[in-house]
DNA sequence: AATGATCCAAC
RNA sequence: AUUGUUGGAUCAUU
């Protein structure tokens, strides 16, 4: 309650909390409905162009069935507490190295909701992260991760240890989840809300699946969530002073030696169950699609190949377009490439 | 100062 | 057909 803003002590202690807003937090529910964060949310929905989701609502149909007082109902759940996510719809789609990957596709409407939770919840919980997650988060990008890992070989680290965590989104722990969104929402029925979205489980070709375990990627909240339940490695590992870069799921910490290395794996030891873990030498390390050798930063050997391969897509020509339309493609599709590989030319000093 | 579209990358 | 976050490039508009 107010009494809250009456023990803020005036003066000097005042400015240094300015990030601290313990009298809002009981407030966030109201927050995320506010109609210009709702208005926000949909407007990024929208310029997603995302496919539509388990009810099969598209983009386009959204506003008028909005319009039509179904909104009005779905916010009167919400604050009731009425309100059910909807099953996110499975799709697979193909990695470029090969793999697959199954993200589920909320509703337009869940789409909107869980938009609007990210919106307030980012504010709230990004400050409070490592400096060394890279990941999803505003104002940081994959390039710093790679010079932030560049730079501790510099200093000496030999010995990289490399992880993958994305099998470990498949199974996470609902209830630790919840355990540190409570450390920094106290509304209750934000928190019921959120708990809702991860256990409102899936369709799979017209198969319900429970989804008990599994934090489903594809949501506009999820990304948060998954820097959030790795946000507790982070601040262990830099508890114990160890190096390292994370990238969502991707991982990369630099040891002086061998054994230091093999100490950071007991302590994310929890994180990784029987998960692929390796110590390596940092020469035969890859991150983020680059490698580190003779203290360059390179292309990694996959990202090579991927490159020509669309290359030579793009340059085949039995396609009947304009040469001038084919040139143009290929001119934007070199600028953003070269936009995110450039870093490996630079920064050759070392 | 905004906001709309196209595209690229990482995960 | 293919969801999502973040970063970037380009173009356009008042």
């Amino acid at each position: 309650m107010s009494d809250l803003n009456t023990q803020m002590p005036s003066g000097d202690d005042v400015t240094q909390r300015h990030d601290l807003k313990p009298a809002f937090s009981h407030d966030l529910f109201e927050q995320v409905l506010q109609r210009k964060n709702l208005q926000t949310a949909w407007n990024r929905v929208r310029a997603n162009k995302g496919a539509d989701g388990i009810n099969g609502m598209t983009l386009d149909e959204f506003p008028a069935w909005a319009k039509a007082g179904h909104w009005k109902t779905v916010t009167t759940d919400l604050e009731s507490g009425q309100y059910q996510p909807s099953p996110v719809r499975r799709i697979e789609i193909d990695k470029p190295d090969g793999g697959k990957r199954q993200p589920g596709i909320p509703t337009v409407t869940d789409r909107v909701i869980q938009q609007a939770i990210a919106q307030v919840l980012t504010p709230l919980f990004d400050p409070g992260f490592s400096k060394h997650s890279f990941g999803f988060r505003p104002g940081r990008n994959g390039q710093q991760a790679v010079k932030q890992v560049q730079s501790l070989i510099k200093e000496g680290r030999r010995f990289a240890v490399d992880v993958d965590f994305s099998k470990f989104f498949d199974r996470v722990n609902h209830d630790l989840l919840m355990t540190h969104l409570g450390r920094k929402v106290q509304d209750k029925r934000l928190l019921k809300l959120i708990s809702q979205y991860l256990r409102a489980g899936i369709i799979d070709n017209a198969f319900y699946i429970e989804s008990r375990e599994a934090a489903p990627q594809g949501g506009p909240l999820s990304p948060l969530l998954a820097n959030i339940m790795l946000n507790s490695l982070d601040q262990e590992l830099e508890k114990r002073g160890h190096k390292f870069a994370r990238y969502a799921d991707d991982f990369s910490s630099l040891a002086k030696s061998r054994r230091t290395g093999e100490r950071v794996l007991r302590c994310i030891s929890y994180y990784l169950k029987n998960r692929l873990k390796l110590v390596v030498k940092t020469t035969e390390s890859q991150f983020l699609g680059f490698t580190f050798r003779a203290g360059c930063i390179q292309w990694h050997p996959k990202t090579q190949l991927k490159f020509k391969q669309q290359v030579r897509r793009l340059t085949n020509r039995n396609w009947g377009v304009s040469m001038r339309f084919q040139l143009f493609k290929v001119n934007q599709f070199l600028r953003g490439w070269i936009n995110y590989f450039g870093i490996a030319a630079l920064r050759r000093s070392g």
